[in-house]
Formats: C-alpha cells, structure tokens, sequence
DNA sequence: GCGGTTTGCCAAAACGTTTCAGCAGGTTAT
DNA sequence: ATAACCTGCTGAAACGTTTTGGCAAACCGC
C-alpha cells in the first residue's frame, strides 16, 4: 500500500470527479450498458470485450457510485447500528468486543456499517428515518430488554433486524444468543455442590433480559438444591453504574456468611479482585462469564476462578451473517444459540458438571 | 415514541415505496421543484404554499431519499472512521469512549458516522473505495504513529479529515489533541518534587505518537531535575497485550527503588491496583492520566493518586465539530489542544505545579 | 438457402432528488 | 404608457447507475 503515497504536491486533482461508466464507455467506445453488465457478470457480453472492459476499470480505478446504485437498486448495502446514549451502553467494553466482529463481517460480505447514537426517546425516530430515507437495509439490537420496544417496532416496519439477545418473542425475529440460563444454572450448581451455601452474585442490570435469565438460572440452581432463593445475594443490580466491581465485591464480602461470589463478566471479577485479595482468609471462591474481552487481563484471576466462556467478538460475527443472509436472501429470521465451554478453578469438584439440566425452564 | 406501536397484523406495508417529492407534488398540485424549493427554505415560493408544503410532508411522513440527494449533490453527509483490526486499537475502551463523542457530534449535525475495520494493510484501500464511490465526505483517524501513511494517503488524495492526535506533520491538517508532553512533564516532575527518584512508567505503545510524546515529557521531567534517564522505568510497551496493569505493576514492583508509578492510562492503573495492594508498605506513590472512561470506577484509587484529567468524550465532539467544519466551510484546516485538569494526591506538595514548562520541547 | 436459435451488443427508461433558466402576471418607476 | 423589476411558480436537465426489451449478425440444422 505504500506505494500509493505520493509526495506532496504531486496531490491527485482534489475531490475531482470520479471515473464514472460513462468515461470508460467512451474510452473504450462501448455503450454504458454493456460496461455496467461486462462489471457485473452478465453473460451476454463476449470474453474479449469483458477483459477489456475489466482491465480498463482496473487502470482507471473506476468505483461504481455507490449512491447511484443505492437509489437504482433500493438496496443499501449497509446495516444500521443504533445505541441509545444513556445507561452507558455505548461505553460498555462489551459493546466493542461485539462491535468487533459485527465489522468484520461486514466487511468481508462488503458491507458498510453505520453506528449511531441518540437519546432512547429518539431511538425509534432514527429507525424510522433510516427506513424512509433509505440509508440502511437492516439493523442490530443490542441488549434488549423484556417487551423492548425497538423490537416491536421493527417488527412493526417489517425490515430485516436481528437482536443480540433476546426476549419472550424470540420466535418472531432474527437473534444471536448464548444459554444465559443455562450458563448460569451450571455455575451456581457448581459452587453448591463444593459446599457453599451462601453466593453473591454481582450481575448485570436486570432490566436487560440476558441478566434476568441468569439470576434467574443462579436461583433455581440454588432452588433445586433445597436452598432459599434468598441464599443468592444480588446486588446493586438497579443502577450499575459502571465498572463497580471493587464496591460491590467490597459489600458481599461484608456478608460474613458469604463464601462465593458469581460475577456476571470477567471485567466486575477483575476489578473485585483488589477488594477480594484485601478480604482476610479463607478467600471466597469466583466463579465468572467470561464473554473473552480481547484487552482484559486475566491472569489475576488464573486457577482460582470458574469461568463459563463465550466469545462477544463470535457473536458479533454471527449477528452480521444473520442480518446480511436475512437483507440479500430475503429468508425467514434464525436465531442462533452460540456454545459456551466450562473452565474449572483449581480443586473444586466439576461431577455435577455433566449433569442434564432440569427442564427448559428461563 | 410507544405510540408507534402497533398490533401485531397491524403491519405497515412491507418495505413498501416510501413517500416522495413527487406524491407530494400531485397531491398538493404543485410542480416538484416548488416541493423541493418550500423545504429547502427558498425565498421563491409563497409564505401560504410554504405552509402547504411543509404540513403535506410532516402528515405523510415524507424524508428525502438520501441517495439521491446524495448523488445530485455530491455531498454523502457522513464520514468514516476506519479502525485497523489488528493491535486491539478496536476494542480499546479508550477508543468507544471517543466514539461516543463523535457519534453524539454527527448525530447532533444530522451526519451519518460508517464504522469500519480491516487489516492495516487494506485500510488505505478502503479510504479509496469510500472516496471513489462517493460514500462519504471525510475521515477520522485515530492513534497516529509518526509519518503515519493514513495522514500521509489522505493529504494526497486532498479530502477532508481529521486526526485525534498529532505527528510531525500536525501543520498540514486538522487535529484534537491534548499536551501529552507537557502533562507527564507536570505528572513526573510531581512525582520527583515530592522525593521519588526511581519511577516506573507503564505507557502505551510508544510506536503511537502519543505514547512517545509521553515518554520524552517524563524524561525531561527527570533530566530537568538532575536525574538521569535511567531513572525512569518505562514497562513492556512494545506489545501491550491488552490490559496488562496488573502483570506490568507486578514486574515494576520487583524493581526495590521504585517508590513511584506513573500510568498511562488510569485503566491500568485500576487493574494494577490489586498488585500495589499486595506490595508491602510502604506503598508507592501513583499518578496517572484519566480520561475520564465512563465506565470505569476510579474509588480504590481515590485519595492516593493524583490525575491528570481529559475527557475522551470531549475530544470526540471536538473532531467531529472540526471534520463537519472543514466538510461544510471548506475552510482550512485547524488544530485544536484540549485542556487538561490537575488532581493531586492526598499529602503532596504540589508546589511545582504552577511553574511555566521548560520551552516547548516535544 | 431458409427458418430458427444464439451471440454480442445497445437505446432508453427509471430511480428521486436539486438546480438552472425561464415565464406569466402584477407592481413600481419614469 | 412603457420599461423595468419583483413575486411565485414550473419544465427540463442532470447526477451515475441498473435493467428491460430489442436488434443485427452469425451460426445452426436440414
């Protein structure tokens, strides 16, 4: 790519107009028509006449216009990403991770993605523009609450959308999800069954249905094992108000009866790790998602910890294959259950591990 | 906004015609000119036909087709910002916190924001797709290196853009930027007023300007006081895979006359927290750059640290206002130096913080 | 040598805007 | 009364593609 840097003053003709179809048909003294279909595969033009043609687009770096195209074929080629600006979803280091893998595969399917943020009351006033303005053929959901209203929307407009998450009317929509329950069932159980009978669980904010699923999963774990549902201490669930997990790992700790703590991500374990070393012995056990933030260090956490692993960046990968399958095919929406594997701390025992889950419940 | 929720069965025509310029035109018996010209705000048409015009569109929910005012107009209304997918500069929560800024910017300015990342190597090629294909009006770079060729490609081609930081070239284009220099001369020099003569440094990755700007402000902090560079123990910045604050601190810690630590970066700052904590007293001192990351929580450090302190957010808004500036205006380009706020430790002397710094080396 | 098929190309319409160049009809200045 | 100027509107061209329908020429089977 170096190549392509010039030294000043040898500058290209500024914002000049591009190479258009029009220009290679004169150079090439070819009608438009058959430039566009030789570009674009058609049959119906010889084998000499395309190599010509494809050659002279390469020398002249012709770019169709892509707004043209846009306006032709009522396609965008582009996804629209809305984030609401408040609650700090935007700022979530998860958000990224996801963010991630929705670009690369956009990118390889060529695809443009368009993020975008506004206060939640103008949520649905930006959908709506970008369906009647034609900007985007599709959208992404993230972290959805129960009934959310962006679902309904969409669902209402009849775009493609696809929903991280998701919510009682899954069977409705497009989605990408791990067994939120599930997971979290099993970590619980986990932790019981080496003997604790007292869990903390630092959870995320349970208006977004993936952290009710999980207390939910935690509690019936606790249930099933004859314990009280109160024997799972949540906290501050309500308002977290960003990377609280030293505070909070702070007050389970002052709950004397204590001896586990279940982190709904690997950031809160990490950041509780300060307060938990600080805690006198015996140390409680950590049991955590870890969804794989790519910039998060671990190791603090290493042979003492429980992980359930899910990758947020495969997610997000999976997030853009759906919506683009859904936008190009026009196929009904799929959900997608993404696996999650166990990883135990060092000397607890995993035999209930294997053990089938009680019913489906969430 | 929930009153645009309907029944389900209630559908709105599926992906059906929007409404355009020319059904307002019949409906209204008007010419489409005289459409375009009343919501254009034009002198030319009548106050009454105006009122027409204005209330046909709000009742029909007309938007322009935004393709095709792009393909007349030659103006995209939004910009790109292209991440290189290796080296985590994605998913660094630094970068979302930015992000969110300029997003909150365009959206203000009714600007589209398209995200994308690909392999360094292809990155260029895709400024040229976007600036060939009409895409989008300009760019935001971020996290420059010295003689960077995206700043290089792009005053070449000669379209608008704007770079959160700077290199050697910062004359020629429009910048956001804070004093790195100067504020870890002041952090150093703090640090050294107040009797540290060994002080370990955990920086960014100093192939990225910013870092090295940093670096040379706490070396001539310590030269300036007499002390040799050696003084200063700059950790593991040439790979720094991911958050590593809590190994990095570790390893600085080995190092008996450290009684210091400056962090680049208050995130590092929080993960090495568990490692200082588990350091014998005396504890050593710490001081470290906040950006004001929205989801981090800076108590287990309260008190005990002192801050240089810039928003990332306000950096965002501040390139996005220059990039639209320089798309709008076509004025020249400009640079903008953010400030930065101050927060000292408890016990420290801060005497030295008012005296002027040496020259203006960087 | 003739109807029919195949091959390779093209003219024109369409997508939904903006804008340029007028054009009636009324008002004003002289 | 006439020239000059407003006021409020419009027709048509243009932006750069894709696609539809068709049309010559070449090729085929017989």
């Amino acid at each position: 790519m170096n190549r392509h840097i010039r030294e000043a003053g040898s500058r290209r003709p500024q914002a000049g107009r591009s190479v258009t179809i029009k220009d290679l048909a004169a150079e090439l003294e070819l009608s438009i028509t058959t430039i566009s279909r030789a570009l674009n595969g058609y049959a119906d033009v010889g084998e000499a006449t395309r190599q010509r043609v494809v050659e002279a687009a390469r020398r002249r770096g012709y770019r169709p216009n892509r707004n043209a195209q846009r306006l032709v074929s009522k396609r965008a080629h582009s996804i629209a990403w809305v984030q609401s600006d408040n609650d700090r979803k935007l700022v979530d280091p998860h958000f990224v991770e996801v963010m991630a893998g929705v670009l690369h595969g956009a990118r390889l399917r060529n695809y443009d993605v368009m993020l975008s943020s506004d206060t939640p009351e103008r949520e649905l006033a930006i959908y709506d523009r970008y369906v009647n303005d034609n900007s985007v053929d599709g959208f992404i959901v993230d972290l959805p609450r129960e009934g959310d209203p962006r679902i309904s929307y969409l669902l209402d407009i009849g775009r493609p959308f696809v929903v991280h998450g998701r919510d009682a009317r899954e069977g409705q929509y497009g989605w990408v999800d791990i067994d939120n329950y599930g997971n979290f069932y099993r970590l619980a159980r986990l932790l019981v069954a080496n003997g604790h009978r007292h869990i903390a669980f630092i959870n995320g904010d349970e208006h977004f249905t993936y952290a009710l699923y999980r207390r939910r999963g935690a509690v019936d774990a606790l249930v099933d094992a004859g314990l009280s549902p109160t024997n799972l201490m949540v906290l501050d669930t309500v308002h977290p108000m960003g990377g609280s997990g030293y505070r909070l790992t702070q007050q389970a700790l002052t709950e004397p009866r204590v001896t586990a703590i279940l982190y709904s991500s690997a950031l809160m374990a990490v950041e509780g790790h300060a307060a938990v070393l600080q805690a006198g012995d015996p140390r409680p056990a950590i049991a955590t998602m870890d969804d794989e933030l790519h910039y998060l260090d671990l190791t603090p956490l290493a042979g003492q910890t429980s992980f359930v692993r899910s990758s947020l960046r495969d997610a997000g990968a999976a997030l853009i294959a759906e919506l683009i399958r859904q936008c190009d095919e026009g196929g009904p929406p799929r959900g997608h259950l993404l696996p999650s594997s166990l990883e135990l701390a060092a000397g607890l025992d995993g035999t209930t591990l294997d053990a089938p889950l009680p019913g489906s419940r969430r």
